[in-house]
DNA sequence: TTTCATAATGCATACGAATGCAACGCGACG
DNA sequence: CGTCGCGTTGCATTCGTATGCATTATGAAA
């Protein structure tokens, strides 16, 4: 067996012991310099590398987070993943990454607890009432990305769980398209299970509704682009009586709707219909679209997400929920009310 | 210690030795069923689930692939990510993700090798001659993916790779643009070291050398969306003679030359200009683009990946270069031959 | 019933590094 | 010169599972 070089490979061409090698690998161990420096030289010529497997193997600490993702077209959970990613390097963590639909993630839940991970990131869905016991019990610290059902809140097994105030980016949107005129509002649904979309719908209703201007119509299109294609198609398809202004749940769909409005009704964006999306994407910025939307803060999302798994990590801290504010950014994809002033004008003549 | 359910406490409690325990959950290993079932039984009362790291230490299998990304903002490697990591969990493989940028990534291989990762699959970056070496001696498969330098071919330390044909790619669109009766044709590079853009500007050029269409015009775009927006406005600033047909090196890039072509520019696409990129996302299918590409067959990629991987963990194989043959999907962002037709009755009047 | 061949089981060890404990060396101080 | 204390070092054990080998149970063939 040619590649295998261990400590105690070494402490032999070092001329010390194998615990001296695992000392001079170990940041803050009592090693003297100049061991050190014997041990380092010695590992340089052989090439070696201590074996993170056996480590973890006695240290009961793997370093790794598994991050469990669907959808990846959608390019905010890309973004998630590698400011995620780099963040943790910074503590010394490397993520596993697996993929779980929407409602299924035990199968891959229980691979995950077979690698003894340090901490579990679930952006894709929430985990069953027995696998959060089974965390708990082993320690391993779960957080929810970007969702928050009741068993975050479970009494018996909670789980921290980091999202943006998505109920708030309703209203803001909401507050918007009233302030830009608009008299018949419509929603476009995610997933009508998931806690973002009920945050969002209710704080967009809520505060239509404290404004005096009640949803004008509602779609559901599932967090999918062809579902998003699909309810622009209904919700628009009459001329009379369409919505001049369209909140959908995510930019991805949205981005869907503008092409559907667009190119197969000729509709003008923001003239004839607002659109306003969720999670400011990088693709919400470019020409094609330039779409208004609630962003999603993600580098504060992924220091909550850090620190988390930190407290995880060290202690059995209370479960946290984190919420954190979004903004809105308004481009032109909505009519705002400057943009209303020369239509009133020409009314008024 | 509460959570440290071992395979000795279920031996205990099935009344077995530990090695049954091994053996229940060891596939095609000397178990009677009925201690099997035993077996199962107690390890579902108590929780139990095999500690993959001890395995791993024992058994000098990973079951870990490092994959190495960088670029997530381009939705082609997303994709094949998600692709990726579903083809190898068939295989029993895990996916640990890393980041690189392109020009630095031996850092990160250093963090790779110490998890003894059964593979290597880099998708950022080449690797250095003394990473090879390493990973070569430790008998450590490396799988370049879209990426192929002379390291690829190196004598001493070769290294398999997986990329589309993409001078043959390059070849397709020269004809496709040249008979769409296009005059002046332009290229936007993408990173210049990197050799998909090198095969795919040659093949590009000598097609249209071969049909009597030398290059207009040429630009860089680095394969980032901001660098390929300049190059669109350095190459089409003057309304004199710009090119009436452009080849961008990625779809990633085409989006921001479409962008700027359109919104910037007043152009129109492709009545003005002719747009073709490289990749088929997802996106390339959208209405605000309809772009004109060439399509890289993730799957057949991935699953290239998939057995060069295998062949690497076997046996050692001698390093592989496979590539695959990429199509042409034609959409509305180019004129062709048909759409000429009408343009010279109009001139024939 | 006896005799093998085969399947099933347990024992003991190995994987590679971390760490408590004891031993050691060295300098300082009494 | 002896003793104490502190910084180094090595020894032995440990983490949890897989597996070669020896042993025993099982069933089929004689």
């Amino acid at each position: 067996m040619k590649g295998a070089i261990t400590s105690l490979d070494v402490a032999k061409l070092a001329n010390v012991s194998q615990s001296a090698v695992s000392r001079a690998f170990t940041p803050g161990a009592s090693v003297s310099k100049s061991t050190r420096a014997r041990v380092m030289a010695a590992a340089g010529t052989l090439n070696y590398r201590p074996n993170a497997i056996a480590r973890s193997l006695i240290t009961r600490k793997s370093r790794i987070i598994a991050v469990v993702m669907s959808q990846l077209d959608n390019l905010f959970y890309p973004m998630v993943l590698e400011k995620l990613s780099l963040r943790l390097r910074r503590d010394g963590l490397h993520v596993m990454l697996f993929f779980s639909d929407r409602y299924e993630s035990d199968g891959v839940l229980e691979e995950i607890l077979q690698y003894r991970v340090d901490g579990i990131v679930m952006a894709s869905t929430v985990l069953s009432s027995a696998l959060a016991r089974d965390c708990a019990s082993i320690g391993c610290p779960v957080v929810l990305f970007n969702r928050m059902t009741h068993q975050a809140a479970n009494e018996q097994h909670p789980v921290s769980a980091v999202t943006s105030d998505n109920e708030m980016g309703g209203r803001l949107v909401a507050r918007h398209l009233v302030g830009g005129g608009h008299r018949r509002m419509a929603y476009i649904a995610g997933a009508e299970d998931s806690s973002t979309n009920a945050d969002r719908e209710r704080g967009f209703c809520d505060e239509l509704a404290l404004l005096g201007q009640p949803l004008f119509a509602r779609a559901v299109g599932h967090y999918r682009f062809d579902s998003a294609s699909e309810a622009a198609r209904t919700l628009f398809s009459s001329s009379r009586d369409r919505p001049d202004a369209v909140f959908v749940g995510s930019d991805h769909m949205a981005f869907a709707v503008m092409d559907v409005l667009r190119n197969e009704l000729g509709l003008d964006i923001p003239g004839d219909v607002s659109v306003v999306g969720f999670d400011n994407v990088p693709q919400a910025n470019w020409g094609a679209y330039q779409l208004t939307t609630v962003a999603q803060p993600v580098e504060a999302m992924i220091e909550a997400i850090a620190q988390l798994l930190r407290d995880g990590l060290q202690g059995a801290k209370h479960p946290q929920i984190i919420t954190v504010a979004c903004p809105l950014v308004v481009r032109s994809s909505s009519r705002t009310a400057l943009d209303r002033a020369p239509l009133c004008l020409v009314k008024g003549l």
